[in-house]
RNA sequence: GCUGAUGUGGCACAGUCGGUAGCGCAACGCCUUGGUAAGGCGUAGGUCGUCGGUUCAAGUCCGAUCAUCAGCUCCA
């Protein structure tokens, strides 16, 4: 007898060993018709694993992830099979699932034209509607090296030499005339895989490194159900409409101009108010948390660039002006970070360990040159703004700055709102090519990761782990956001530093008298307020809340003669800092109405002779709807109130 | 930087086989003073991203370049 432990506590037994499909289909041939993969004692298997011992038994459909995953990476293979059948020539990468789907990376002469890409989604039918049975075998690694080179794959010999020192057996999936390297799990025939769509044919480098001849890469996505594809797809439809960099352009936030520069946006009136109104919001929070606040220069001199690294680190980043190569004259460059300009403050004269910790913030300008195809709207740019700040610190404050750090970040991220859909990456160095950038020692990289797990782990921050992210002189917590596309990134770093402190030679005069080196932490934390913009464009779809509205109230007046009492409302407004218009034109109440709409305005107002003769206003608010008649005190009051608390 | 796509008045688009540009919205003017998602009439506005080439003739074909978009690589 064998006994399984089901997700649900119950026990099932089984006489002898069987597949995992079998066991599912004894259980019930709806849950067989749904399964995906399964999970034993936690590992994720295939439905063709034999089970011959007790173990914790857990069937994966299409809603769990591990269900998903499998079921994609079968359409994965239906993908190539068909792509194989048409584009006999067409070589064959990796073709994984991620998280909204899967893709296949091919080697082809030409990538595929959308109608190719028809086509290819032609014959995938074709081959779902065989229902073809997907069979798993194994080679040795030199048999599956000959196989390999016999069906004429050089990316899967490359792969599969890799996993040959292991000497352990190689796994191939076969469906029907389609063999792949591949060590599953997949579901048991194409059949399920009924709904799906390619969605893009791009470039990629093979094995993600731009050395590489670059492939094909094509996207794709599926579900059991057509209803649940066609919802996908609409859903990526509306969310390229809040895309902050067409919609930010529509509601004028910024705008971009080619003799200018990419990556170099203009920031329009209402971008520089939001803009403005974080800044100060951020300058005055730090302030209440202890920070200095400083302004350095954007320039400097090469020489500095050489003592902290960057010259040799970062050069192909910086703007340089003058002949970086010529020793004789002078030369400058745009700054790229704040670090060594804020050590500065620091370094002014003699510190005493009582200085310490000492927190230092600034609104700091930074300029970095990247490649051309980087730049995307507001969100990667060549100059921005970053709510940045060091802090100097005696070893033993080092985690309770950090856990400051990282809750003043948080506070900042939840009141704006996005914090809710933030993740934490903590961003390690690569001990596998410690040369590749990273200054110091592998003992005091060791060191300084192992203290941020610890205060990382003390706090319960959930984690993902990014090998080779880290900065080169140290690990960093990133706390990253995902834009509409779905493409991830850093919104708020916050970083020990056990290097740059020993190369501008920053010290301080401990309690026994001896000179001691500190640590440093280098964080933001709102990020950089372009970046976070964009995020807020996109996170409120242009609406963004009361309190940073570029404008918070509309006063829409129905007739020529409500213009005065219009005036005075405004006049009112005004005088308690709230940022309000009157839209005076000559149009009906109706067109003005839509016009603030579509302008997601967070308040309009609308006064006819109705509110004149009883001192009211008709208030709408975005979020609340109509809310009636309201006095002209109530109104203000109200307002006063929501911005205050920063009500989103 | 790499792969692919795109680039026509402020915005969103049309422009068939090469024969010197069309519509809607917006803008402006006039009329309308109208009560919660587009009132009516009229006017003006582009040489088709830029440069070069082919051609009797190019928005339309070719090349280069710039910019934009998606992806890769890189990064806040």
């Amino acid at each position: 007898m064998i006994k399984l432990t089901l997700k649900d506590g119950s026990i099932r037994e089984i006489e002898a060993a069987q597949s995992a499909a079998e066991i599912i289909k004894g259980i019930g041939m709806g849950l067989y018709k749904a399964a995906c993969c399964v999970k034993i004692n936690g590992e994720v298997k295939d439905l063709r694993t034999i089970i011959d011992s007790d173990c914790e038994f857990e069937v994966c459909t299409f809603d769990t992830i591990e269900g998903k995953k499998t079921f994609w990476h079968t359409g994965s293979h239906i993908l190539a099979q068909a792509v194989k059948r048409l584009y006999p020539q067409a070589k064959l990468a990796i073709g994984p699932a991620i998280d909204n789907g899967f893709y296949y990376d091919f080697d082809l002469e030409k990538p595929f034209t959308p109608e190719e890409l028809e086509k290819i989604e032609a014959e995938m039918k074709a081959i779902v509607k065989e229902g073809i049975a997907l069979e798993q075998f194994e080679l040795s690694p030199a048999e599956a090296i000959a196989k390999l080179e016999e069906m004429g794959e050089p990316y899967k010999v490359e792969l599969c030499q890799e996993h040959a020192d292991k000497g352990e057996p190689i796994s191939f999936y076969k469906q029907g005339e389609f063999v792949d390297l591949c060590a599953g799990p997949h579901l048991m025939t194409t059949a399920p895989v009924k709904a799906f769509k390619l969605i893009s044919c791009t470039g990629a480098y093979w094995r993600g490194s731009e050395k590489n001849k670059m492939l094909s890469r094509v996207y794709a996505t599926a579900y059991p159900k057509a209803a649940d594809l066609e919802a996908d797809l609409k859903q990526r439809e509306e969310a390229k409409l809040r895309d902050h960099n067409k919609l930010g352009r529509e509601l004028e936030y910024f705008t971009t101009v080619d003799f200018i520069g990419q990556g170099l946006p203009i920031m329009l009136p209402k971008g520089a108010r939001v803009v403005q109104l974080l800044q100060r919001w951020v300058e005055d929070t730090e302030q209440k948390h202890g920070y200095l606040l400083t302004k350095t220069p954007l320039v400097a001199k090469r020489e500095l660039y050489k003592i902290s690294g960057h010259w040799d680190h970062y050069l192909d980043g910086m703007f340089v002006l003058g002949d970086p190569n010529d020793e004789t004259k002078e030369c400058f460059a745009l700054r790229p970070m704040t670090c060594p300009f804020q050590y500065q403050v620091y370094l002014n004269r003699q510190r005493s360990y009582r200085d310490l910790p000492m927190r230092l913030g600034e609104t700091s300008t930074l300029f970095r040159n990247e490649d051309s195809g980087e730049m995307h709207g507001l969100i990667r740019v060549r100059q921005f703004t970053i709510s940045e700040g060091h802090l100097v610190l005696r070893p033993d404050q080092l985690e309770e700055e950090f856990r400051d750090c990282l809750e003043l970040a948080k506070y900042m991220l939840d009141t704006v709102g996005l914090l809710e859909d933030c993740t934490f990456r903590f961003s390690q160095w690569d001990p596998a090519n410690p040369k590749n950038k990273y200054e110091g020692t592998a003992e005091q990289w060791e060191t300084a990761q192992a203290v941020m797990a610890k205060i990382l782990d003390h706090l319960g921050v959930e984690y993902t782990i990014g090998i080779d992210e880290a900065a080169f002189y140290g690990p960093k917590l990133d706390i990253q956001y995902k834009n509409v596309y779905g493409k991830e990134d850093t919104l708020v770093t916050i970083q020990i530093d056990m290097l740059l402190a020993e190369r501008f030679g920053m010290e301080y005069v401990d309690e026994d008298g001896t000179k001691k080196r500190p640590y440093i932490i280098h964080r933001t934390s709102l990020g950089c307020y372009e970046r976070t913009l964009a995020y807020l464009i996109e996170k409120y779809n242009g609406a963004m809340p009361l309190w940073l509205a570029p404008e918070q109230v509309r006063i829409i007046p129905v007739a020529d003669r409500h213009i005065e009492y219009c005036d005075k409302l405004l006049a009112k407004l005004e005088a308690a800092g709230i940022r309000a218009t009157i839209d005076d034109r000559a149009e009906k109440v109706g067109k003005k109405v839509r016009d603030a709409r579509l302008e997601r305005l967070p308040v309009w107002v609308t006064v006819g002779d109705k509110e004149v003769e009883s001192e009211t206003v008709s208030v709408t608010s975005r979020r609340e709807g109509d809310l009636g008649s309201m006095t002209q005190c109530d109104l203000l009051n109200k307002l006063i109130d929501d911005i205050a608390n920063k009500v989103r």
